[in-house]
Order: structure tokens, then C-alpha cells, then sequence
DNA sequence: GCATGATCATGC
DNA sequence: GCATGATCATGC
């Protein structure tokens, strides 16, 4: 048995040895699992998934873990997971979602305590092995285009982690599991995982009759990017802030700018006033004046919202989301729909309004994320504008038909179309969350 | 004064 | 050139 190109073989590499795992698992950059199984012979298992993280178990690591509570490598302490990366529009390498780690057993988590945890015991070390991912390429042709990365939670990370694993099991330990949600967290969060759909089986979950979703540990697109960034280059990061936890950070940071009025905060960020979303520019500049810079908000997956009242104290305008194309969501379901990944979203609400004097000011930020019910009413303003668009896209939900949500012209100008199911153009739209509602959540 | 339709400045 | 995060404009 040999490996190509004289390279050292199988026998020295030590399963029990976290640093021999990892030396041996370099190997693989730049090439793809071909490259290797004509001289490895590999029994393939019957009744094995066929997916390809268990084909880099098999074929390159001959390993066969199958479903154990303790790592893969259970001697080194030490988690494998395949995970794949596409080229942002920049050309940038970039996590192609979320890295999904071990089940959540509802019925056990809410005994559990951080540091002999389930989750800790299986992903506390995991040895990150990243393909580029090709459309259609045959999984045995995927290209392992970056060195895998030893990751163990960071110092300055796990405060946080630690935090978002508390989030959920107190959502379980009060009987709230199936409204779990991932925008309930920062890096770590509890996913969907399951064929979904109506023919699920829901799970059991401990203080509650209701049946859950299956979920699983997962780290956050957002986050994983960040292990990448990290891997790239020395941590230059200042130790003291990062340890922080992500609510306390940015609050303490905006503290200061609290009650100040809008002009002088844009003047003092040298921040244009022209655009029509200044004031988003403008959170994120005050951010990084105090040392907490974007990157750090776009680690956490956070976005960044404004909401001007008027003087009555409601808000003056909808808010908007991302424009779609009537031909995606006509293809899609909700779960994959980009307004449904939108709302499992963490939310950084700058609240502006008005001073005594009548002058602008910022009043307030407040982190929020869709609660359950609500997540249920979008859905079904989703399911009626799929519906709807497929006889007439100039007929969608309303803000006067949802407490929630509604439809509405998103586009740069009338030229601004796109092709409807039923053949034709129609203005291009978006789905927007009713004043109403956001007057409700501010106050 | 509100609901709905129309459009803008910016940054990548 | 286009997606984004919004605000403006109009008619009832």
C-alpha cells in the first residue's frame, strides 16, 4: 500500500494523536479523494450514507464512527467534519452553510451543565477538512482547495458559545422547543435537521406535550467564516473586547452615543447624511469607533436595522428585506426560501425618534429576533404571495391583510422587472415587516 | 394621514 | 451593474 508521489504512508499516522491526525489530514490540500482510493483498498460498507463526510471517513481516514456520543477519533478527542466552500462575488472563499454539528437531545439538555456537556464532549476539538464546492461534480472529484484547520474553541470565543448553548437549553427547559430558532443566537445556534416537511416526525421534548423539529448543534455561516479569516493570519484583535459577549460589547460601545442627535453622530463619523440609509451606515461607523468593527458584527451573522419614529413615537416607514424574483419563490419552499433565512435572523434595532426640542436623536438599540408565532404568520404571507403570484404578481399581500407582513415594490426604478410565472414582466418586490408590527417590538 | 406604489444613494 | 437599506410621492 502507497500513497502517490512517495509521500509517507498510513503507518504513521496515529488515531490516538490529535497533531498525527491533523499532519496526516494535510495531505489532502489540493487534491480530491480520487487521487487516493485506486491505492486504497476500502471495504464499502453496506447500509453506509452515501454522503460525502463519511466518504473522507471511509476512504481517506478508514475510519467508521457511525452514531457515538464521543468524537470520531475518541482516543485523540478529536471531531471530523467535511464541510464545503464557495467564492463569494469578490472571489473570496467563503463557508457554503452552516457547520452542522451533533443532535440536540431535548429530553437530556436541560440536566446538562457547560463543561460536561454532550456538545463539549463530542466538538469540543474538531478537525475542520474543507472541499470547494462544484455543482454537480462527482463527490469523489471534490477538491480539498485549503489546508484543514485543528480548531478548538477560542478563549476569547467561548464565553459566547458557552452563552448560546445556554440559550437553547433554557428554551427546552421551558418547554419551548419547538420554537427554537437559530437567530436565537450569535455563533452557536440550534439548526433545522430532518427532512422536513409535512410527513416529519416530531421529537418528544421534556417539559412540554408538543412535538419538536429535529435540531442540531451548528455553527453559523457567519462564524465559520470567521475560523477561516483566522487561520489566514495572526489574531490582532484586542483580547479584552473579544472575550466580550456580543450584546454586552455593542451596547456598552453605543452607550455613549445615546440621547446625541443624529447630525452631530453623523458629523463626528464623518458619515455622508445624503443616502436614504444613512443611519445603518452610520451604527456600523460608531461601532468601529469603539473598537467594535464589522467584522465582529458580521461574525455573529448580526444585521443591523433602523427604525425612525415620528413624534407620536410610531414608526415612520415599513421595513424591508430583500427583493425577490417571482420565479424563485414559485420554485421553492419556505425553509428555503431567502425571506424565511432573513427572519432566523439576529436583528441590531437602532431606534431613532425625537428630542423635546424636536430634533432627531438616537433613543435606543435592542438586539430582537422573530418570535415563533410570528415566524408562523410570515409563513403563511409567504405560502398566499406563492400562491397569489402565480395568476397575478400585481395582487400580493397587503399590509392591511397581515399583523405582520406584507408585499410591496422594491426596485430601482418602473424599468425594474422581472419575469412572472405566467410569462410576462412585473415590477420587481420585496417582503416588508408592517410599521405596526415594529411599533409593537420597539416600544 | 395612511396605504400603496415609485424610486434613490451607496458600496462592492 | 446591481443588491442593499431604506425614504419619497401620490391618491384616496
Amino acid at each position: 500500500m502507497s500513497l502517490e508521489g512517495g509521500q509517507a504512508g498510513f503507518e504513521d499516522y496515529d488515531l490516538t494523536s490529535k497533531e498525527s491526525i491533523w499532519k496526516f489530514s494535510l495531505r489532502l490540500k489540493g487534491k480530491s479523494l480520487s487521487d487516493f482510493v485506486e491505492d486504497i483498498e476500502i471495504p464499502l460498507v453496506a447500509g453506509h450514507k452515501g454522503d460525502f463526510g463519511s466518504l473522507v471517513e471511509r476512504l481517506y481516514f478508514r475510519i467508521f464512527p457511525g452514531n457515538s456520543p464521543l468524537p470520531d477519533f475518541p482516543e485523540a478527542g478529536l471531531e471530523l467534519k467535511t464541510t464545503g466552500l464557495i467564492a463569494n462575488s469578490k472571489g473570496h472563499l467563503q463557508a457554503k452553510e452552516r457547520l452542522v454539528l451533533s443532535m440536540i437531545d431535548y429530553m437530556s439538555l436541560p440536566s446538562e451543565q457547560w463543561h460536561s456537556s454532550s456538545f463539549l464532549k463530542k466538538n469540543k476539538s474538531l478537525l475542520l477538512v474543507f472541499y470547494k464546492y462544484v455543482k454537480d461534480q462527482p463527490l469523489l472529484e471534490r477538491i480539498f482547495n485549503i489546508a484543514p484547520i485543528l480548531f478548538e474553541v477560542p478563549p476569547e470565543d467561548e464565553p459566547q458559545i458557552r452563552a448560546d448553548w445556554e440559550t437553547i437549553r433554557n428554551k427546552v427547559d421551558s418547554g419551548l422547543a419547538h420554537e427554537l430558532s437559530e437567530a436565537d443566537t450569535f455563533y452557536l445556534a440550534a439548526c433545522r435537521k430532518g427532512q422536513g416537511g409535512e410527513a416529519e416526525a416530531l421529537r418528544k421534548q421534556p417539559k412540554s406535550e408538543i412535538g419538536a423539529k429535529a435540531r442540531a448543534y451548528s455553527y453559523k455561516p457567519s462564524y465559520v467564516n470567521s475560523i477561516l479569516a483566522r487561520s489566514g493570519e495572526a489574531a490582532n484583535l484586542n483580547p479584552s473586547q473579544e472575550s466580550a459577549l456580543i450584546q454586552d460589547a455593542t451596547k456598552e460601545a453605543l452607550m455613549p452615543y445615546l440621547g446625541q442627535k443624529t447630525k452631530l453622530l453623523a458629523q463626528l463619523a464623518k458619515c455622508s447624511t445624503v443616502s436614504k440609509h444613512f443611519r445603518s451606515t452610520l451604527i456600523l461607523k460608531l461601532l468601529a469607533e469603539r473598537g467594535f468593527p464589522s467584522e465582529k458584527i458580521a461574525k455573529a451573522g448580526v444585521q443591523i436595522k433602523t427604525v425612525r419614529l415620528n413624534r407620536k413615537g410610531s414608526p415612520r416607514e415599513h421595513m424591508s428585506f430583500q427583493a425577490f424574483k417571482y420565479l424563485e419563490i414559485d420554485s421553492q419552499n419556505w425553509e428555503d426560501s431567502r425571506f424565511f433565512e432573513s427572519l432566523e435572523t439576529k436583528f441590531l434595532f437602532a431606534v431613532f425618534g425625537e428630542d423635546a426640542n424636536g430634533e432627531e436623536v438616537l433613543l435606543k438599540t435592542m438586539y430582537w429576533n422573530m418570535p415563533f408565532k410570528d415566524r408562523e404568520e410570515a409563513h403563511r404571507v409567504w405560502e398566499n404571495t406563492k400562491q397569489r403570484a402565480r395568476h397575478d404578481a400585481n395582487n400580493l399581500p397587503a399590509a392591511s391583510e397581515s399583523s405582520v407582513a406584507h408585499v410591496r415594490p422594491k426596485a430601482r426604478n418602473a424599468r425594474d422587472t422581472n419575469t412572472t410565472v405566467y410569462g410576462g414582466e412585473a415590477v420587481t418586490k420585496a417582503f416588508w415587516l408592517n410599521k405596526n408590527y415594529i411599533a409593537n417590538i420597539v416600544r
